[in-house]
DNA sequence: AGTCGCCACGAAG
DNA sequence: CTTCGTGGCGACT
C-alpha cells in the first residue's frame, strides 16, 4: 500500500473541497501544478482513503459527473452522481446544473 | 537504467 | 465526433 507524493498532493488538495461544492479534474491540477489533469484522475482511481477523501467531489471540466471507482459509466457511476445530490448537487442533462457550486482552489 | 501502454482529462480540429 | 498533448505510474526488458 505505497501512496506517492504525487497522489498525497491529489488527496490533500481534493480533501479541501467542501461539501456542497465539487471540483474539476483540471482544477485539482492546476492547484497541485500537474499539467495533467489525467494524471489526477488515476491517482483519484487509485484512492486508497475512500471515502475520507471526497473523490466524488471532483468532477470533469465539461460539467460531466467524469468517473467514479474504475467505471465511466452505468450503475457505479450513478451512485457517484447520487452521493452528490444527496449533497444539494444536481444534475440535468447529464451535467451539473449549478455551475456556481464549482469550488475553485485559491491560487498557490 | 530505459521503454511501453494505459488512464475517472482537456483542448483543438 | 476524432485526434492529439499530457504527466504519472505499473509492468516489462
Amino acid at each position: 500500500m505505497s501512496v506517492t507524493l504525487f497522489q498525497q498532493r491529489v488527496y490533500d488538495a481534493v480533501s479541501l473541497i467542501p461539501v456542497g461544492r465539487v471540483a474539476t479534474y483540471k482544477g485539482v491540477a492546476d492547484r497541485i501544478r500537474c499539467g495533467s489533469p489525467r494524471a489526477v484522475g488515476q491517482a483519484l482511481r487509485l484512492n486508497p482513503f475512500a471515502p475520507s477523501v471526497p473523490c466524488h467531489r471532483v468532477i470533469a471540466s465539461d460539467l460531466t459527473p467524469g468517473g467514479f471507482q474504475g467505471e465511466r459509466a452505468g450503475p457505479v457511476l450513478r451512485r457517484k452522481v447520487r452521493l452528490l445530490e444527496h449533497e444539494g448537487i444536481r444534475f440535468t442533462g447529464g451535467r451539473l446544473a449549478e455551475p456556481e457550486r464549482l469550488f475553485t482552489f485559491e491560487r498557490v
